[in-house]
DNA sequence: CGCGCCTCTGTAAGCGCATACATCACCCTG
DNA sequence: CAGGGTGATGTATGCGCTTACAGAGGCGCG
């Protein structure tokens, strides 16, 4: 009694064997109303709580589910009014919210878990030795690292994938940047863009650079090859990309079409430095609808992606999957919503 | 080789014995290079994952920290522009990003679950079975059941608990609200407050309404001796008791001190509603910082709260009283700070 | 009255790993 | 060259639970 009860001490103090006693966790249908009375007493008195651990290796499967995401802390976080908060400004808040809520309506936990900067292999599988399945934010993990994970239990991306063998939710990037830089060219009549991408390996950004050149194939004008300067998705690399683009770009572009939210806000600082103003000198965009981008001046025109609906798609994808560990690899795309605001020159202020 | 390897696949196939496969992964240094690097190549073949509920069973620890948090899903969210992404304005993202980020640092990983508004029993001891310590939010599991689970596990409180036996991280409610009052009364020169408070089982709406009393108590004014309304702590609660409390106080209050900041946005719509404005007729103040309060028009007078630093210190104490389980318990007290905006009449706008 | 069947409970065998302890080879010291 | 270390590995056990299987009553039915 010294340590932690468990069902041995359970079912001496009520009688039982341990079967019964793990019975009345696991099927209480077949115990008797008035055996499992007692044992749910004697438990009670004993303060006995089931081993996770234990009934994870004898059952095979842990009632968890996964959730990994970059840690996508924006140490340069000048732009939010009080530093202090920016952090709670980025999106995974709302996929995590998304799918703790969608796991716990199917009565899994969620286990979540940044990728650390430093070594991702460790943690990654991990995650994976603890959990029935795993959904994972796009460039959290190597997709080799993924294929080993994804031979021990089900793996969703949370992303446009490389390959479409896996299970993934994704975000329409395509049509959105589509209709965003199609309102930039014929609403606003811009002509002169600038694409700032992230990293090559980011097929979301890829695919947002792709609607971006669609929407100039559908006006008619110069179709641009690629982006016109690269960086980090964070702050801090929207307002160098930007810096270098002003630098670079003789006639100056008519609007910066940047590939997420952060990297705009990070160019709306560039601007401001060299004494610009978007949208009056120049307009600007951002893609993902983050909070932050209503928050700054002006606020920023962007594409909103339904996030928390990624976290409950991720949770629809695993237990399909656990369901039926055969089916094919299935995709789900979810719609973006065009979000104009003052820094295309829509709104005002 | 069908199923999951395990480690006697792997010892197998290296031609070492599971106790080295194990060590490779646990004290990797006590191994010799050579067969360490052979162990880790065919566990890289074979696509080998450690099973986290193995390990756990045999080491009797999990890896694993929990976060219980209270479903604070509100539904009527009609207090963000869209109501999308009212949902993700809320101060437990920011603590669980804090509590991640805290616990990561430290090699654990994060478990959360939000209570289920029906049944909480379940899973409070589910977690419990899972996790080697667990935080909890205010009005989220029951003292009794608390009681069970911490003779099992470190708990620490992130709130101020009924009774101080317990590990906590509580935030200055006394002193914040107090602060809050005190500008309300001398720098803005009102003297007929009303104060609208939580559930009476809130620990910090009641140390906020001590505060509120403190402040009149120093300001020589009549002590209110309990707040003029009550309501559970959100938006639409604010709402209704806004009304409520228009309707019944004659000579209309010069301002309404709100416990926490949802409620206040649901007063200002109730304000709306009325045709009143804030701060010209009333002012209006709030208590938490939620980002939700610089969208409202007006912005919104509240007392921030670090909620990031409620996570990082809540895996502090759990890894002190996980170093010594016999020392005493601890509480940490966080600063607040006031942060005048528009609606108490400090900012414009 | 005997048989099959159903309900409830017990028996026993792992689940995959960590780890105390034993073993063994080898090196150093005197 | 013996004796004591030291480092690397193997052996064996148990962590707390789930679950197939078996057993024991009790029931209805022919």
């Amino acid at each position: 009694m010294r340590s932690t009860p468990t069902v041995y001490d359970v079912a001496e103090h009520a009688g039982v064997s341990i079967a019964t006693v793990s019975r009345v966790y696991r099927s209480p249908a077949t115990v008797r109303v008035e055996t499992r009375e007692r044992v749910l007493a004697v438990a009670r008195e004993l303060g006995y709580v089931p081993s996770g651990s234990a009934r994870g290796l004898a059952s095979r499967t842990t009632g968890v589910l996964g959730l990994c995401f970059p840690d996508f802390h924006d140490t340069e976080a000048e732009g939010a009014p009080d530093a202090d908060d920016a952090e709670l400004m980025l999106y995974v808040d709302e996929v995590i919210r998304g799918m703790e809520r969608a796991a716990r309506r199917h009565g899994y936990a969620l286990l979540i878990a940044a990728s650390v900067a430093g070594g991702p292999g460790q943690s990654v599988s991990d995650m994976a030795g603890r959990v029935d399945g795993l959904a994972v934010l796009a460039q959290t993990v190597p997709e080799d690292e993924l294929d080993v994970v994804a031979r021990r239990l089900p793996v969703v991306m949370l992303a446009n994938p490389p390959d479409r063998a896996r299970d993934h939710v994704e975000v329409a990037n395509f049509d959105g940047q589509l209709a965003l830089t199609r309102h930039l060219i014929k609403d606003h009549g811009l002509r002169r863009l600038a694409f700032v991408g992230g990293p090559e390996d980011s097929p979301d950004g890829e695919a947002r650079f792709r609607g971006y050149q669609a929407a100039h194939l559908a006006a008619g004008l110069p179709l641009p090859d690629r982006p016109d300067a690269r960086s980090d998705l964070t702050q801090a690399g929207g307002r160098l990309a930007a810096q270098a683009l002003l630098d670079r770009l003789s006639p100056r572009p008519q609007a910066l079409v940047f590939a997420n939210d952060q990297m705009a806000v990070g160019g709306l600082h560039a601007l401001g430095e060299r004494g610009l103003r978007a949208p009056d000198d120049i307009a600007v965009t951002g893609f993902d609808g983050i909070p932050l981008g209503r928050l700054v001046t002006p606020t920023l025109t962007t594409v909103r992606q339904p996030m928390g609906q990624l976290g409950e798609q991720a949770v629809a994808l695993l237990l399909a999957r656990l369901a039926d560990h055969d089916r094919p690899p299935e995709a789900r795309v979810l719609a973006t919503t065009l979000t104009r605001r003052a820094s295309c020159g829509c709104a005002d202020r």
